[in-house]
DNA sequence: AACTATTTATAAGA
DNA sequence: TTCTTATAAATAGTT
């Protein structure tokens, strides 16, 4: 061992900084697209948690995060104490940030309690008459049911992508509540409803494209794959 | 086309939650040891910067950071996009949160709505009559909701992967609320007892494993040396 | 943990 | 940048 090259195609290549600058950044393009794809099907497969950002050399950044970046990175954040060469403007501008998003998340916990209130019209017996699904499910234990309803809350079924989009409002529901306390972009949503891919072009925080598949969304969101299947 | 499935060996796999505890774990171990490397080998060879947290099912964390995971996901929430050692565009990432920030409250709007007529069909409920989802969804007509009921319908097949799916989720809550305060970010998720490879040093922890073309940096885990990963 | 049959990822080249 | 293609890597299913 020692061989430790790695991916390539007509070539073997070694590992080591391409100091042409344009073979770099095809380079750059073509292994980034790779590496969100993979760090998005890590996230589907066994759900786990990722969180990934690139910059690359032209300072560009991409990011991919499931349930979010702002998750992932605000752990290290929150953990690591006074960022490294960073002052405090930075915080101040972040803490601005939440103080709004805290707001606007106040009106997302307004909705959830209506929906909450749904959860309870599925979750209970509807004067005596069996549980909606009844016609369609049978028999689930009360547990089952519980679950099941729970899963409505991240129904990601492949049936179409409106549903995918129910779904997903439901996610975000959640992981707004995950984020209390930081600065979260919540945006997929509309990332998504405007681009599936979640692709942006602002130059600054955007995701990798992976056009063709890309399951993924950046900043945060993640439809766990195509529709196609699953 | 976009027939977008994905790694694989003997035989192709639908990118989807692997339900099989087991095999998820194994794949969860394959698939993150070559996510990292990948990681590796773009940082090496474009010199990208790269900041790569996973969290595994279990909650165990791994990292890979190039230069380290702090300063990549710190430049992120500063300035997504400023150059190493430029300070010029620092904010633009608040800029963009900003963007998106508003654009979540659009979102929301969107969301209320679809709520709402979901709400309306579960409070609409026809005395002693099926439920909008039995078979016809006139109620509201709405497609999504014909959607949902396809999702719905099909469902028992997918409550185990809804419900773990929830836990994930809560999981990923409690997590989150667990670190937000406190110093310890990863290294706590992780703090299993005593890195594995804890070389847990100031500023850039590095971690020991491909040596040959990995400098990267880590927090007390092991990327993708034979050791660790459970 | 290893071993392979296959599928992907991707280096080159257009 | 996108497509094509030859080939190296990654990895799903097994042992």
């Amino acid at each position: 061992m020692v061989k430790k090259k790695s991916s390539m195609g007509r070539q073997k290549i070694e590992i080591k900084k391409i100091e042409n600058e344009e073979a770099r950044q095809v380079t750059f393009s073509k292994r980034r697209t790779g590496l969100f794809k993979k760090a998005s099907e890590l996230s589907i497969l066994c759900g786990a948690e990722v969180g990934l950002v690139v910059f690359s050399p032209a300072g560009k950044a991409f990011s991919f995060g499931h349930p979010s970046v702002d998750i992932v990175t605000d752990r290290f954040l929150a953990g690591a104490g006074t960022p490294i060469g960073l002052d405090n403007r930075r915080g101040a501008s972040i803490r601005e940030l939440n103080r709004q998003y805290t707001e606007l998340l106040s009106s997302v916990e307004a909705e959830k309690k209506k929906k909450d209130g749904m959860d309870q019209l599925l979750n209970g017996e509807r004067n005596g008459k069996p549980f909606w699904w009844d016609s369609n499910l049978e028999v689930l234990g009360v547990e089952d049911l519980q679950e099941f309803q729970k899963a409505l809350n991240g129904l990601r079924n492949n049936v179409s992508r409106k549903a995918e989009m129910i779904l997903f409002e439901e996610s975000m529901r959640n992981k707004t509540m995950f984020s209390v306390g930081n600065n979260i972009n919540l945006a997929a949503v509309n990332n998504l409803n405007a681009n599936p891919f979640g692709v942006k072009n602002e130059g600054t925080v955007c995701a990798g494209g992976v056009p063709p598949y890309a399951p993924f969304v950046e900043y945060g969101f993640n439809l766990f794959g195509p529709l196609n299947h699953n």
